[in-house]
DNA sequence: TATTACTTTTAGACTAATCTAAAAATATAT
DNA sequence: ATATATTTTTAGATTAGTCTAAAAGTAATA
């Protein structure tokens, strides 16, 4: 089979090519998982030989159909298993994802399944991103943040674009964890940093960093 | 910290240093590793330069101190992890050894300690083996098989020695599994070959090889 | 004790994944 | 279009873990 090293490859791969359209460049894979941009073409050459991906030297790489199916069950695993950790074992959801890093490559079809079951078929994982299900399938959630609403617009936290404990646990010192209810109070045209109120009670202000990460559904 | 691999060593050490004492050889190790003797010599060096084993030329090895804590700590998450599949995930006795194997490896302290408190802190695995706690202490069961029992004697079945699928599949199918009770009826001379009653209503004959493997508590 | 058998170690080679430094290709800017 | 900057690839080394074949050490046997 393939290694958790191709693996991770593979995951890189997916989420960059999601972000911008072509094909992916071998500096940003050699960025993402910080290593460096001759170590990524040797594995691109080594995944390019599997039918992992199509590759066609100084052009980008893209995921082949078989190199998709397999980002997305270690994707799904990763879920899964945030889940997991928080919904049973008492994990905050800024202590989860480097043990997720590492159980998403445990290779199991039962496994996966049955752990699924037993969450009861989760949409989301604790940050808010959607849980792949058994065919693949991903429902993505569109992507406005908070940054995008305008002054006294409302709006829901559905997610995180940044998984940094630091940036998880500012949010949960604010009270801004998924679920939270958002009204723009005030704009600072200066610096794009606003003044909310969360859930009608908390008034807080947030700066254009903090605030382009936070996902949020219109109300 | 230490590789898979060299963990894979330290416990298959460990489990060859209770079988019998004296230093653990090298033969035994590449035997229950799959490996070649070489290999074996190269990585005892390793782990002899990490203090995780003392080894003099020849003479075969002993884990230190800690080199035994982390064995134990190995062996404490494959039986909690093998809990968890049989009985939060309905795996069946003889499908989990193969992912515990893998997920043992997976290294955080919270994690395991808080599957332990999730299964309600069980005190043995699905195949009867102990279940090391938080400090590491080791309940053994003592080492009674059915083959050491005479005519008329009784037990439960409380452990296997033998856990390859056949095996257990074996035994699952003669209804003898963890908490039977049986009696000896009758043994062959020739051959050791048992006849017994299985929960006071199967009679089934029983050949040395596998009533040497079935672990018991006399009643 | 000498010879033979077995075990263990060493020497040297291989693969996967990585790195640095240099060369080649592509993109950008005058 | 030419020069410059950036990106990507190649060349060559390194490290972990493994292997085979040969040498060295230990044990068993006559
Ligand atoms: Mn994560
Ligand atoms: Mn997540
Ligand atoms: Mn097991
Ligand atoms: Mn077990």
């Amino acid at each position: 089979m393939n290694s958790f090293t191709e693996e991770n490859y593979l995951k890189a791969i997916f989420k960059l090519s999601s972000k911008n359209s072509g094909g992916v460049s071998t500096n940003s894979i050699a960025e993402s998982l910080n290593t460096k941009a001759s170590s990524v073409t040797d594995m691109i050459k080594k995944l390019s030989d599997k039918k992992l991906v199509n590759y066609k030297k100084y052009q980008g790489v893209n995921l082949t159909k078989k190199g998709k199916e397999i980002a997305v069950s270690i994707i799904r695993n990763h879920r899964l298993w945030e889940v997991f950790l928080v919904e049973k074992l008492n994990f905050k959801w800024d202590e989860v994802h480097d043990l997720a890093e590492d159980l998403e490559h445990i290779k199991s079809k039962k496994l996966t399944d049955q752990l699924d079951a037993f969450l009861e078929f989760p949409k989301y994982d604790p940050h808010g991103d959607p849980i792949p299900d058994k065919d693949g399938n991903i429902n993505r959630h569109q992507d406005i943040t908070l940054a995008d609403l305008k002054k006294k617009e409302q709006g829901v936290v559905v997610g995180v674009k940044e998984h940094s404990k630091s940036y998880l646990n500012y949010l949960e010192n604010t009270n801004l964890v998924l679920g939270s209810e958002i009204k723009v109070t005030d704009i600072i045209d200066f610096d794009k940093s606003m003044t909310i109120t969360v859930n009608k009670k908390q008034e807080v202000n947030i700066s254009n960093q903090a605030s382009k990460n936070l996902i949020i559904k219109k109300l």
